[in-house]
DNA sequence: CGAATAGATCGATGATCGTCAATGGATTCT
DNA sequence: AGAATCCATTGACGATCATCGATCTATTCG
């Protein structure tokens, strides 16, 4: 790269190739944390299973997912774990079945974290 | 699961052990496509340097990217080409640098699909 | 208790991903 | 033309991921 200082903000240089770069940008830590949640919507049964949820209002019922999704019932227990671990969905089993439902606040996280 | 029409949505069924799913969850085209951008964020060094650029007015030298990454300067092009074939990012070239400038619609699209 | 059901876990397999050294292409400067 | 600089591409490696069949656990019902 051009000269440039390591630490920001730097003075302005006339040989630098272009406008320092913002010094509040994403810490490293934060952006592990929402890497992980992005990464849970990065795959398109996980986007329609949470769609399934958010869709529906109150909670629904993990036998409900396994159809609609077309795929077998432990890949949709292993994505609903990855949704889960993420924070964008809670699990609560009754009996002999398990409901699901959406956590807001984490996608409101989300959105707030896109711009 | 309970006894349920594959067909939504269905009447009150007494066996059914809960509430339908909602008809119009995403649908598998749609789902593919979101799941390929929320891909392009589900690392932390690209949400870094998403960030490096939307937080600086104006564009950002590839230049300048590599260093506060940390990482080499072909890794780093690799996860720019992703952000950019994301759409999320656009990419220019004038003489000997390369410039890169947020896409505010593309983020826009992704925080109205996250609800 | 025993049978039946819902869902999680295990194990294996093929695919995709993040990373970097080495190399190549394009552009500017002397 | 030749040297230098910026950036992309290639090739290779280990790591992670998505998927499913088989199995296990927990719960309900008879």
């Amino acid at each position: 790269m051009a000269v440039r200082a390591k630490t920001l903000p730097v003075p302005a240089d006339p040989l630098a190739c272009c406008a320092p770069v913002s010094v509040d940008a994403l810490d490293e830590d934060t952006a592990v944390l929402l890497a992980q949640s992005f990464a849970a919507l990065a795959d398109p049964i996980r986007l329609r299973l949470l769609s399934f949820i958010t869709s529906a209002e109150g909670e629904v019922c993990a036998c409900d997912l396994v159809e609609p999704s077309g795929r077998s019932q432990p890949t949709v227990s292993h994505h609903m774990k990855i949704l889960v671990d993420a924070g964008l969905v809670t699990r609560e089993k009754r009996g002999l079945w398990v409901w699901y439902r959406p956590v807001p606040a984490r996608l409101d996280a989300l959105r707030a974290a896109l711009g």
